[in-house]
DNA sequence: ATAAAAAAATACCGTTTGGTATTAAAAAAA
DNA sequence: TTTTTTTAATACCAAACGGTATTTTTTTAT
């Protein structure tokens, strides 16, 4: 790993997290400056502009956050299981430092989607990975036995996201736990509604 | 109404759609010149700073959702048909001049969280104030006897808000509109589900 | 119709923005 | 260890930013 890829990976690291809070346009050079204490040249010499930058960062924003939940649900063993994954990890996501100024792709894609189309195209494929993820686990459950055959996909995978960033929505906003304690609640008797 | 009403309404009417669009902090006073036609000197004249055009824009795109919706909901005459106007609306947003650029909520909730206060508060009021509407319309319909009386009245509404929020968010950033009917779809069993 | 008051346009201000040469320092290769 | 290459810091730039003082125009009250 050479310098440059050193720092690179220094600068997303250290400026993810505000890109995820300030949101991309909210984000400036400046800001980049302080959380690194480098200096524009340097930025700028490892990334061909700001834009770049964000970009980077959204992915290792949502690369860190897919990790995170693959980690816990490789120690599960049923797919059953492993959706419950989701509500166990969301319900205290105040206390999670890889959510705790909310979901990647829930703050980038109502930011990016009238504004930035190379950011959008990120947020689309990241929920495209997201769908696809969740409808193996389905896949793998109909296979096992686990889950009822007759299972709507698309419609539980929409539902399922749908709780979760609405869950989250309501929480960062409030301040408040009860709704997404509640949202959370639910999707667990939505996965276990789909159990065989 | 005074001259300075009338620009004040005027300049809150043409901008609203552009903070929604571009967020807060992406939205410029260049751009509120453009939009208006009018001058610097004359916003300046009418609004303190860029703020208080923000969130009077807010207000405005929360109020004028909020009467299209009672709109409609009037022309119903039970509780569970009052409910299913949301999906019914919001299944078309895409189409809906003011739902196009999104929910104000949604898009509001995202950037203001983490950045500034008095937005937030504002999103937070609009949230309480859309709760406190579904509860009231579950109210109606359990004094009624069209709704359960044992319903979670706070899961409910919790669900039902994130499945609007999730839906809205899904279909943006994937310009798909199957996930959002998906959603919508359920959200009408869901509805349905509670009637007695 | 005219005078007073209010609103809008013009012109200006300092600061911050994203970005670029250029110079200095530090890695990497010889 | 020295030279070359790469990386980081400095210094700079034009443009855009939010905002203000002043002048001109338009309302409004008389």
């Amino acid at each position: 790993m050479s310098k440059a890829d050193r720092t690179k990976q220094y600068i997303i690291e250290k400026t993810a997290c505000i890109f995820n809070a300030k949101g991309y346009a909210g984000t400036s050079i400046n800001d980049l400056i302080e959380a690194t204490g480098l200096t524009k040249g340097s930025i700028y010499g490892n990334f061909e502009n700001k834009d770049q930058v964000a970009l980077a960062a959204f992915d290792y924003n949502f690369e860190r956050l897919v990790s995170y939940i693959r980690g816990i649900m490789d120690t599960r063993n049923s797919s059953i299981e492993k959706l419950l994954v989701y509500p166990e990890t969301y319900r205290n996501f105040l206390t999670n430092s890889i959510l705790i100024t909310g979901c990647p792709i829930t703050n980038t894609s109502t930011e990016a989607d009238d504004t930035h189309p190379l950011l959008k195209a990120k947020v689309e494929n990241a929920y495209n990975f997201w769908e696809e993820t969740l409808i193996n686990h389905i896949n793998n459950g109909i296979e096992n036995g686990e889950i009822i055959a007759d299972i709507n996909k698309q419609e539980f995978v929409s539902v399922f996201m749908s709780i979760i960033q609405g869950g989250i929505l309501q929480a960062k906003v409030t301040n408040k736990m009860n709704s997404l304690n509640s949202a959370m609640s639910y999707l667990e008797q939505y996965i276990l509604s789909v159990k065989k």
